[in-house]
DNA sequence: GCCGTTTTCGGCCCGACTGTTTTCAGTCG
């Protein structure tokens, strides 16, 4: 079992727990040893195996209880406990809760009282109005029910950031012309630039005072955004629409003087603030969204201490400004406890772009236009990267196409200005069976070989393995592309042991790509973060199959900032020659 | 269920908004 499916457990538990009025921070301790599993690099199925369960006791939030549940679950592939929650609780309920407006609460209640153990159940109990006659409920919550089951149906799932990028934008340009919106930015995991968000928060600085007049009129504007499909709650400071999209969209309207503490905290994450917030009491203060304030013997908030700017905010707890990408209650505490934050990588830092194709096989510009694009780009150096010939539908290459081609570059190369360098390389399959698509005297003439396995992708494990590890040996292969193969929200990855393939690459002094085309992002910020721990350089690559498709590099920069990768993690901030020397090729 | 130079027991972040309440519970982030 791995990771993300232990974590899955953990959650569900976490939910049932919930429904069953459980005590709400023993929820809360399987919903964060469902992150810390999520979010771990190491495959727990192999501490477990290598170290026992005690070992699993290092992760924080993890104790012994979650501990031996974790090695239940890899040992046995299941959790005796879940198994019973289930036999208590009907686990349509689940679906229930997930309805907007429906907590567990609620959920319990219209279980016991009227017997509502599914979607479909609880519809019906709508439709014939029984639901507005339950303490606690109403006909308008009876409506907001049936409203929240039409939403719950279309199954909106977390939006791409790429794709809430230009809603995004709008919103900032419709709300900032107008003259009462000192400043305005968007907040939550959007800011933290996550490979996908929920839903967009702005936070706007209306000035001074939190005047009702200019508050109301910033609302108004909101609501008259050209996307926006309905108002769904709208109060003093907080107000929040539904887009036609289905995206939501909160807007909160803060004073100048909280507008440091209100980025804040709306930027979150929700974990990071818990624990920002915990250090805070420690040291007798208070921090929310209005600002940090000193705690009175009381207890009651007393006198305001920060909440200007951000920097301020985290000064008052001597914590640095963190990054928003690093606000994810991972090691950020830790980092900044050990010294001053790492600089982050940023988009300046690359030099080059080593993974591209041309219409030689699927891309849609030639090699000169690629090759003018990247270096209008400021780029010092691309590798042609087109496909091998098992990749039949892109018209992928053999030896003699792909030797014509690197004859072409030669062409290209005299013609280049100095300063700007393009490489003879190939994305080269890795067959079904294992071994390379292409002999390997063809790539050893190459300057840069990528690896990719594009077919056999649901083949099982060992069989993934073996093909992939068995690329990283192949003396002339530099680096393995996209190596989990998933796309998000479209297809799962393959079915990898991150740990093992990071470990052979070290092994080999071979290299990983983070794929920045943003449905890829592939490794995540997470494999990222390991193959840092485990010193393999990444590179960051647009994988373009068009000129457009150069300027994804800065989706990767922004997953490998959230690894926490400094400039010097990423291969391709160096020169081409001194890249050269951390690839391990030829025998 | 986790965690600890204020602790191995008693804490565990904080506020806005809604709808149903006569003073607040539930949900959300």
């Amino acid at each position: 079992m791995n990771n993300r499916e232990i974590a899955a457990v953990f959650e569900r538990v976490a939910d049932l727990l919930e429904f069953q009025n459980a005590n709400p921070f023993r929820v809360r301790a399987y919903r964060g040893g469902a992150r810390r599993v999520g979010d771990s690099p190491e495959s727990l199925a192999a501490i477990v195996a290598d170290r026992g369960a005690e070992a699993l006791t290092e992760l924080d939030g993890v104790g012994k209880d979650l501990a031996g549940k974790i090695a239940e679950l890899v040992e046995t592939g299941r959790l005796e406990m879940l198994e019973e929650l289930l036999a208590e609780v009907p686990a349509g309920v689940l679906d229930v809760m997930r309805v907007p407006g429906l907590g567990p609460k609620k959920a319990a209640a219209l279980h016991k009282e009227l017997g509502v153990a599914t979607l479909e159940e609880l519809r019906a109990a709508c439709e014939s109005n029984r639901v507005r006659d339950l303490k606690g409920f109403g006909a308008k919550t009876e409506e907001k029910i049936l409203a929240g089951l039409a939403i719950a149906a279309s199954a909106q799932e977390r939006t791409r950031w790429a794709n809430a990028e230009p809603t995004v934008l709008a919103v900032l340009e419709h709300l900032g012309t107008l003259d009462e919106v000192l400043r305005i930015d968007p907040a939550g995991s959007y800011r933290r630039g996550r490979e996908t968000v929920g839903d967009l928060d702005f936070l706007v600085d209306i000035g001074e005072e939190l005047d009702a007049a200019l508050v109301e009129k910033v609302m108004d504007r909101f609501g008259a955004f050209e996307s926006v499909d309905s108002v769904v709650a709208r109060g003093e400071t907080k107000m929040t629409v539904r887009m036609a999209s289905g995206l939501q969209a909160d807007l909160r309207v803060v004073p100048t003087e909280s507008y440091g503490a209100a980025l804040q905290y709306f930027t979150g994450s929700k974990d990071h603030n818990v624990e920002v917030r915990g250090r805070a009491k420690q040291r007798g203060l208070r921090i929310n969204e209005w600002g940090v304030f000193k705690t009175d013997d009381d207890g009651e908030q007393g006198e305001r201490v920060a909440g200007d700017s951000e920097e301020d905010v985290y000064a008052a707890l001597d914590l640095p400004r963190f990054p928003p990408e690093l606000r994810e209650a991972r090691r950020e505490f830790e980092l900044a406890e050990a010294g001053p934050l790492p600089e982050l990588v940023t988009l300046d830092d690359l030099r080059g772009d080593l993974h591209m194709h041309t219409t030689a096989t699927d891309g849609k510009a030639t090699l000169e236009e690629m090759a003018t694009a990247a270096r209008e780009r400021g780029l010092e150096y691309i590798a042609i990267t087109d496909h091998s010939k098992r990749v039949s539908m892109a018209g992928g290459l053999d030896a003699e196409r792909l030797r014509k081609q690197w004859a072409m570059i030669d062409e290209l190369r005299a013609t280049l200005p100095k300063g700007f360098s393009v490489l003879k390389g190939i994305e080269c399959d890795i067959l079904e069976k294992g071994g390379m698509d292409l002999p390997d005297d063809v790539l050893a003439e190459a300057d840069w070989v990528v690896a990719s396995l594009h077919y056999g992708q649901q083949q099982p494990r060992a069989q993934i393995m073996k093909r992939l590890v068995g690329a990283l040996e192949n003396p002339w292969v530099s680096i393995v592309a996209h190596p989990t193969g998933r796309l998000i929200n479209k297809r799962e990855s393959y079915d990898v042991a991150v740990d093992e393939l990071i470990a052979a690459a070290a092994e080999n002094g071979k290299l990983l790509e983070l794929n920045a085309n943003p449905a890829r992002l592939d490794l995540d910020d997470v494999h990222c973060a390991a193959a840092k721990t485990k010193g393999v350089p990444i590179v960051i690559s647009s994988d373009a199959h068009s000129v457009e498709g150069l300027a994804v590099l800065r989706h990767g920069v922004q997953q490998a900032r959230r690894a926490g990768l400094t400039a010097s993690d990423v291969a391709n901030t160096r020169t081409w020659k001194q890249l050269g020397k951390l690839v391990r090729r030829g025998e």
